[in-house]
DNA sequence: GAGATTTACGTTGCCAGCCACGTAAACGTA
DNA sequence: TACGTTTACGTGGCTGGCAACGTAAATCTC
């Protein structure tokens, strides 16, 4: 746990040094967002779909995995724990019989304001001591970043008409994508 | 896919956008390597142990773990499962039995300058169209934010004195099972 | 209307990651 | 020497997450 204090950089990554703060970054606060959330009895992740719903009750879970950014699976996973954990319930739809409407319970409507002081903790501390201007310009250049990649997915997606795959190293199951 | 282009921010984040922009920034980078990685053979989270042996081979899973940022039963299992893909040995030291020394193999050291290569195609994409100041700036930025968290980090394990929590909600720790 | 396609979910399998428990070995102290 | 503590691993259990296959229902096409 303290060892995160000093990151020995691999020199291997030493070019992406950005790409490297990124993941460490990202591994700090998701360990410090699990903390937070074990308090409020929550597994990481979960309360993003809370959010969504505490903005709109009642989506279906396909509306849930878009607006959340997950894949159906992990969603149809999570919810239906989520629902025997009492924090939401699961009705079929009437007009489309293949949908399921998600809805917030009691229980986890009451999850709306220690989920907001949680997030608000954690903004803080992400925070502290941090000059306002540079948060913004941080806010900012990560969203610049994030598009930088979707766009390169995207451009990605589109060049894999090359049905060469060539690799059998291991097996992180073969690359199926493009429709 | 392209619904991950505009992040509908739900407004219960909305105190916290720099953590937000962390979440998703992190979730997008994150797929965007592991899609890189799929292309090598490597799950990802393998080829950051990879480099710590690139380093320095014949580290013990103490010492990978410990620059890896682990936890040593993620090291244990995953080193299990890259011994099993041909990627390294584990070679019980001499001096100590209960220690396991990780070595490369050819097949582990072939990698190098592919995972490289991925590594500064991936900063090549994070950065694209990007100020460098912006880019060293985020990078400061991103290390003040770690450092913060992990401060308080520190600062949340000792004032952890009190133990019970009151929080039966669900059961993210342990408490698999009823003491 | 019959058949193909698309959509919405469910389910399985696999891996990363963490926590908790257990074990063997080294170490420390009485 | 005996015994408790620490260290280094292994394992099981649980969740998040993605890929892939399967199914039922709605929709499109002819």
């Amino acid at each position: 746990m303290s060892a995160a204090a000093r990151p020995p950089v691999p020199s291997t990554a030493r070019s992406g040094h950005l790409s490297y703060a990124i993941f460490t970054l990202a591994r700090a606060h998701r360990a410090r967002a699990a903390g937070m959330l074990r308090e409020l009895g929550l597994h990481p992740g979960q309360e993003l779909l809370l959010m969504q719903l505490f903005d709109r009750d009642g989506q279906s879970q396909s509306e849930l995995l878009e607006s959340a950014g997950l894949d159906h699976s992990t969603v149809s996973k999570s919810v239906k724990r989520m629902q025997e954990a009492g924090l939401l319930t699961r009705t079929p739809s009437e007009h489309d019989r293949r949908v399921m409407n998600v809805h917030l319970t009691d229980q986890g409507r009451a999850l709306r304001r220690p989920i907001e002081k949680m997030w608000a903790a954690l903004e803080a501390t992400a925070t502290e001591g941090l000059d306002p201007a540079a948060v913004e310009a941080f806010v900012a250049t990560a969203l610049a970043v994030e598009q930088s990649i979707c766009r390169s997915d995207r451009a990605d997606a589109s060049a894999d008409a090359d049905g060469g795959t060539g690799t059998e190293t291991n097996r992180p199951t073969g690359r199926t994508h493009r429709p």
